[in-house]
DNA sequence: AAAGATAATGACCAGGTGGTCATCAATCTG
DNA sequence: CAGATTGATGACCACCTGGTCATTATCTTT
């Protein structure tokens, strides 16, 4: 956070915008696909065609231009987030869960490298920045689905006997995983959400949503009526 | 998997088995912790106390050693599994579901590091054997979720309008991330799961399943009966 | 056009990597 | 005990890494 101004250099910034963005964009993918350590610098000049001294003139160091890579990823997804956060009032809770999928999904379609290297991020426990990132994440999803449940237990839309902590949990694993399952084929078992062409993914959402409302099991109103 | 009775090389199997545990079980830590490719056999000779040579007599090359490693790993997996898979034929579906998770957490107390080094390998892409992994869990996982719900539809727990490979992929998320959760503490945003005790961990299970049988939704049953 | 400032360049560096192999130590065999 | 066989060893190799910096090229200003 401290210096932040200082991370890409002033040369950097002097540089035409498209260049920039080549270069940003160029490193992104190099991040997502390789993680940090694996990533090269070498690499990252060839596929550019620029001089290695080049990227250390821009970027303090290696660390520098994952950072820089980093905030320019966050930047992205600013705009998203806050556009699910401010959903009209009116909506109910299960049409506020079903937005923030169709939300995540817009995402990862515009800015797919951008949310590999979050996953990368995940489980590469070396990573810089990690804590950053988690913080930052947190104050979104939990945050952000506790508000949405406790609204909905206010409404009447939610069972009031419900523990929140869990259903928390409960939510952000599924809409975590069904993202996921979009980009990353092997998490889709039954490979039916992975790249999924956008009718069909409006009909797995749909269904995803009312196992959400009402559970797996069968009911029983048939007994007691 | 072919050549497999070669990777670990006959000098290897010669050795007396309290240093071939050694060898292995330090060799897992050091891939659990810093990935393949990050992972250093400097380090790891260091820290058994042999010479860099030797370990090259052991396994052919580092990927050798890597999968001398995982195949321990799969050993290691291969009873809970299967103990899951034969579940007595009483139970109930929600009960079977409650068994999974139980065993589940019972596994990754019993071998934190093989957990870690599948959750490593989940999203380091160039992790060699990768698609062996996946196939194989993807058999578990994937398969033995499906008979439960079949089972399940046909018992009349579950409802039958279900679409059951949504259902699949419900299920494996939820159980998947509970695990997850209970190792790596930023997945469990409430701190709830994380490395529970006993006591509070059965709580837990007790609520997750409760949500997986019914949903979010409140119930409606009092208007209309 | 000349002078000065700024930016691009790639040979070079120290350090770390997986992997090799001649040498040495120990055990087994006759 | 002598000879042979096997296993342990660590100096060494080629290669790659992030990072440096003197040199060169380009642009700006006068």
């Amino acid at each position: 956070m401290r210096n932040r101004a200082e991370v890409p250099t002033e040369v950097f910034r002097k540089l035409p915008a498209e260049k920039r963005e080549r270069i940003i964009s160029t490193a992104v993918e190099e991040f997502a696909e390789h993680g940090f350590h694996q990533a090269s610098i070498n690499r990252l000049v060839k596929r550019l065609g620029i001089a290695k001294g080049s990227i250390f003139q821009y970027f303090t160091s290696k660390e520098g231009l994952f950072q820089a890579v980093f905030d320019h990823c966050v930047d992205q997804a600013r705009k998203p987030l806050r556009e699910i956060k401010h959903h009209p009032e009116g909506m109910g809770f299960f049409d506020k869960i079903r937005a923030t999928l169709e939300a995540g999904i817009r995402f990862v379609r515009a800015h797919p490298q951008a949310y590999k290297l979050y996953l990368k991020m995940i489980f590469q426990e070396n990573f810089p920045y990690r804590e950053k990132l988690l913080s930052r994440l947190h104050l979104f999803s939990a945050d952000y689905l506790e508000d949405l449940i406790r609204q909905g237990i206010e409404k009447g839309e939610i069972r009031k006997d419900i523990n929140v902590p869990t259903a928390v949990f409960f939510l952000d694993a599924l809409l975590d995983r069904f993202i996921q399952a979009y980009v990353v084929a092997f998490w889709d078992a039954s490979s039916v959400i992975h790249q999924a062409k956008d009718e069909d993914l409006k009909k797995h959402i749909e269904e995803f949503v009312k196992l959400i409302r009402s559970g797996l099991e069968a009911k029983t109103n048939e007994h007691t009526c």
